[in-house]
RNA sequence: GGUCUCUUGGCCGAGUGGUUAGGCAGCGGUCUGCAAAACCGCGUACGGCGGUUCGAAUCCGCCAGAGACCUCCA
């Protein structure tokens, strides 16, 4: 079916990609806890689970994408003394908690839609999933490897690592932890300090809260992943993704959750995504150095020279493979941006090619070329730097330096269409203001008086209206056959 | 402090033993009344010091610097 290579943190190598029940693939991806506006770093796993979600589709399998909205039990601090990060923004703008919910997975839905990622099969939310947490509870707390205390429920890690291996994905030593762990506030109730919560009782000025056995509380932010994935996916499903920085605790405890509740691993391929860094370091809410992707789009934001479109985000992020670090920076971006246009004009430029009796180019191997580069972990950075070989070809048929069949050009046509469409979703974006019918009028009947005057060689009314014109923001390109123009963004 | 990762030409970013990645910027050229745009051409870089090897950006060691995780984070 293909010969997908993909890099399993578990294992710490690339794997071939083999489907539990081919073809039939099974993938979960942490979303978003939706308690603010998406940014940057947001765009990463989404774009990166995007790509692998088209590209597994076009390989022939039949993936259900479970990606989780995360409403509720995600703690503002440690897991006893914290605050639930929906609750806290709630009472900031003193609204209902499912208000702010609601607004912020609206905004989510939007900036996905923006930057073309496709909807995931299934987006389950934690807050309606809590019958099934506290089954998960229920069977972890008879197998023995969890406890009851005051209320709330917690994951015996010692327990558990005496049978089984905590730390295995994350590569981290149980010991070492023990003495490493920094003590904090409120971890009285634990037997240990590296236990973590899988029910926690609420204060009575909590206002999310569920009746359970235990208490009326909230379950456990490392629960829900658990609960839903296995739920929608089974005991045992393909790939679990999600961003490097939910490697340790998140997906340990995940780990953890499954063997305990069901005594096995529940995910054969673990896959991460690295950060987004600015100035070298991790864009991120707890160092208040994110640029959000509506900041990005209207350029609003101190550190933004300038608005970048939506496919500009994308692919800049697609510029990089997904286990790098990908540094922002305006340079960078605008990079992107130019990019960008050049691939998309030489796709458009398919249309309107001159076929000849022979080919002079060697499409065939150049679709090798770029579903090697898929194929190998995904690096899209290669897939893009072979398309940009395929542009350079493009123009050079263009200008009758090279030639091309009608069967080739057709797939070249299809190539390209494949994978800056279909796999790397990018789309030709429309400019604001080009399809307004008066302006559009206006600016070529000034255009057409300048072909005018530029034929009687008088150059001073010619330039005074591109002069003019380029100050109002429309960008004029003369061409052999006259004029182009287009308005700055 | 512990665990792990990274350090590539002006910028971003691929590449894991021997062939020029790619993009942006820059320079040169074509085109143009002049420009702009577009297109074409041009860059031998790999933190430092040693080692292995016929040969290393790529393997090993040491040093320096940066980062991630260890607490919520995509």
């Amino acid at each position: 079916m293909s010969n997908i290579l993909l890099y399993n943190t578990l294992s710490r190598k690339k794997e071939l990609f083999q489907a539990i029940n081919p073809p039939y693939v099974g993938m979960y991806v942490c979303g978003p806890t939706v308690y603010g506006d998406a940014h940057l770093g947001h765009a990463r796993p989404a774009i990166t689970f995007d790509l692998l979600f088209r590209y597994l589709r076009y390989s022939g399998f039949k993936v259900r994408y479970v990606r989780n909205i995360t409403d509720v039990g995600h703690l503002e601090n440690d897991a006893d003394a914290g605050e639930d990060k929906i609750e806290k923004k709630a009472r900031l703008e003193q609204l209902e908690p499912m208000e702010i919910v609601q607004y912020y997975t609206n905004n989510y839905h939007l900036n996905m839609a923006q930057i073309n990622v496709l909807s995931p099969s299934i987006e389950p939310r934690a807050s309606a999933h809590i019958i099934e947490q506290i089954q998960l509870i229920e069977k972890i707390i008879h197998n023995g490897f969890a406890y009851a205390k005051n209320g709330s429920v917690y994951f015996d890690v010692e327990k558990y690592n005496k049978s089984h291996s905590y730390g295995k994905l994350s590569g981290r030593v149980i010991d070492d932890l023990q003495s490493n762990t920094r003590v904090l506030d409120g971890q009285e109730e634990k037997n240990s300090a590296q236990d973590f919560a899988l029910w926690k009782k609420a204060n009575p000025e909590h206002i999310m809260r569920w009746p359970s056995k235990w208490s009326d509380g909230f379950p456990g932010w490392h629960l829900e992943c658990t609960a839903m994935s296995t739920k929608y996916l089974g005991d045992f499903f393909d790939i679990h993704g999600g961003g490097m920085d939910l490697l340790f605790p998140h997906h340990e405890c995940e780990i953890a959750q499954s063997v305990a509740g069901t005594g096995k691993e529940s995910v054969k391929y673990w896959i991460h995504n690295n950060m987004i860094t600015i100035n070298g370091q991790k864009m991120g809410k707890s160092l208040g150095n994110f640029i959000t992707l509506n900041d990005l789009f209207s350029g609003n934001h101190k550190l933004l020279d300038q608005a970048y479109s939506p496919m500009t985000i994308r692919f800049f992020i697609l510029q990089a493979q997904y286990r790098s670090t990908l540094d922002f920076s305006n340079e960078a971006l605008k990079a992107a941006e130019k990019g960008l246009e050049r691939l998309m004009k030489g796709l458009n430029l398919l249309s309107s090619l001159k076929i000849s009796d022979i080919s002079s180019i060697d499409v065939k191997a150049l679709s090798d070329k770029c579903h090697e580069a898929m194929n190998d972990d995904i690096n899209s950075p290669i897939l893009i730097a072979h398309l940009f070989d395929g542009v350079r070809s493009i123009n050079s048929i263009r200008d009758g330096k090279d030639t091309i069949t009608a069967t080739d050009l057709e797939s070249l046509k299809t190539l390209f269409n494949l994978f800056i469409t279909d796999i790397l979703g990018l789309v030709t974006e429309e400019k604001t203001g080009q399809n307004n019918e008066l302006t559009a009028k206006l600016v070529e009947l000034l255009l057409n008086i300048r072909v005018e005057a530029k034929k009687n060689k008088d150059f001073i009314s010619s330039d005074k209206i591109r002069d003019q014109l380029t100050l109002m923001g429309v960008i004029i390109k003369d061409t052999k056959e006259g004029f182009e123009w287009e308005l700055m963004n």
